[in-house]
This record gives C-alpha cells, sequence and structure tokens, in this order.
DNA sequence: ATGGTTGCTTAGCAA
C-alpha cells in the first residue's frame, strides 16, 4: 500500500509528469494540490487509462484538490460544509477501503500580518474543528497535503532567514502543531527523525539548484497508520529537468494489513 | 537590490 501526496501546481501542464510517476511508483492513492482547473478540464479519461479513478474539487485558476485510486473512492467531503471557507477548493475527503484519506491544501498565507496570513490561520483552526468533530481518529486516517508551512528549524535551509516569515512563523507552526496535537502524525519524520528533506523550492532565485527549499507536505497519519509505516521518502528528482512543479511529490509505503485495521477504542460519541 | 520565475489569463495576481 503506497500513498503519494503532490502540490502538482497545474494538473494540465504536469499530466506528463504525473503519468510517468504513477508508473514510476505505482501508488494506491495520490493526493493532489492546485490542480488550477474546473472539473471539466481535468483529465480523468487520461489517469483513468492509467489505472486510476479521479475524486476532484476543481477551481478556475486558483487551487482545486483531487484524490486518484485505484479503488474506486468514495467521496465524503468536499470542503468543510461551511460557506465561510468553501468559495475556495482547499480539501477533499475519501474513504477508500475502510481507509480516511484527507486531502488539503493549506492558504499559502502571502505575508505575516496580511488578511490573506490572518486567512490561512483561521483556516487551520477551521481544519483542526473538523478533524476533531468529523473525523474518527481511532480509525485509519491520512491527513495528506500542502501544508505551506515549516515545522521545525531542519525544515528549512537557513532558519535564521526564515525566522519570522511567511511558511515559518510561530502562529504558523503553533496551528500546525495544534493538528498534529489531535494525534496525528507526520510519517516522514516517523521514519526519518532528523535531518533535510525539503519538497518545495522557489522557482525564483535559482533556488533548487542551491537547495535553498523547504519541507511544507506532509502525510499526516492516525496512531493506526503510524503502526504500519514501512519507508516514507520525498522524490527529489521530481524537481529536476524541463518543467517540474515547484513542489517535490512525498511517498509513504505501508505494510499489508492497513485497509483490514480495526480501531481498538472506539471513540465515544 | 522591494528583485527573481511560473501558471493562468491576457496585465495582473498568486505563489
Amino acid at each position: 500500500m503506497k500513498v503519494v501526496t503532490w502540490n502538482v501546481n497545474s494538473i494540465n501542464v504536469r499530466l506528463d509528469r504525473l503519468t510517468k510517476l504513477l508508473k514510476r511508483e505505482d501508488p494506491d492513492v495520490v493526493c493532489l494540490q492546485e490542480l488550477k482547473c474546473t472539473e471539466d478540464k481535468f483529465p480523468f479519461e487520461a489517469l483513468r487509462e492509467k489505472g486510476f479513478e479521479s475524486l476532484v474539487w476543481g477551481q478556475k485558476t486558483y487551487n482545486g484538490v483531487a484524490i486518484l485510486s485505484k479503488t474506486k473512492p468514495s467521496k465524503v467531503w468536499k470542503g468543510f460544509n461551511d460557506a465561510s471557507f468553501d468559495n475556495e477548493a482547499r480539501m477533499i475527503g475519501a474513504q477508500i477501503d475502510g481507509l480516511t484519506v484527507i486531502c488539503v491544501y493549506v492558504p499559502n498565507g502571502q505575508e505575516v500580518g496580511s488578511d490573506k496570513y490572518r486567512y490561512k490561520l483561521k483556516w487551520f483552526e477551521k481544519l483542526r474543528l473538523f478533524l476533531h468533530e468529523e473525523v474518527d481518529l481511532n480509525l485509519p486516517v491520512l491527513l495528506c497535503g500542502d501544508f505551506n508551512v515549516a515545522p521545525t528549524d531542519q525544515d528549512v535551509y537557513d532558519p535564521k532567514v526564515w525566522r519570522d516569515q511567511i511558511l515559518f512563523s510561530e502562529p504558523e507552526k503553533d496551528a500546525l502543531r495544534k493538528i498534529t496535537d489531535l494525534g496525528l502524525q507526520d510519517l516522514y519524520r516517523a521514519i526519518h527523525p532528523e535531518g533535510e528533506a525539503f519538497t518545495w523550492w522557489d522557482y525564483r532565485n535559482i533556488s533548487f539548484p542551491k537547495n535553498h527549499g523547504l519541507r511544507i507536505d506532509f502525510i499526516l497519519g492516525s496512531p493506526l497508520s503510524v503502526t504500519l509505516v514501512e519507508d516514507a521518502y520525498v522524490d527529489r528528482n521530481e524537481r529536476k529537468g524541463s518543467q517540474p512543479s515547484d513542489h517535490a511529490p512525498v511517498v509513504c509505503l505501508f505494510k499489508e494489513g492497513f485497509h483490514q485495521k480495526k480501531a481498538r477504542h472506539p471513540q465515544a460519541q
């Protein structure tokens, strides 16, 4: 059982790279962010030919999220069912053979102190409440996506430069920590407690050749999923070559039996 | 140095 999350920065520009990734990694589930297209322009058929059914919440020009699966996923959420947040396509959730998969594209925030920054912090709090109230974290749950926050000093190339900057400010880190405090563990760090593994490099300033990156894309897992993690890595090579996304995919490999896992302590309602 | 690059859309915004 393999899960991939990737901010593609336009699904149609990245379709060729995506189909090669599907062949190379042979994942079971793929979470995509920043589709930058509406559902009528989403390449359902091209992905079906590669063996994947797609669940899509699109938006014109901006945002857009999708979950691809070899087995047909059932839609459980498109957004928070809250009109004050659901004008932007940033969250989609699916049930896939007893596994709950939630795919998020957290707002970037643009600049510390801006309106977009305040919206980002509110969005994080909405996500936390949603997870707390609507998701049974005693079951196998994966929360995957672009969180637009680097949690620790080793997740940025120069913590002194990034101190209090967007993607690394303390309120953003606190907001992410409140998500992980629900019991959702960073599965990359479960396998690799130390060391750099950036997932995003700005297109500007030749950031990638200088490895001026941040680790802001994660697969977070509920306790049952942590017990089954076998491996986790960043597909850094995907950032190389012609027309890359500015993000690299994050991959998580699980032992067999994931779908059979049942909660030991069903959540009291 | 208020820069730089990419994508969507077509001059300006978002990242």
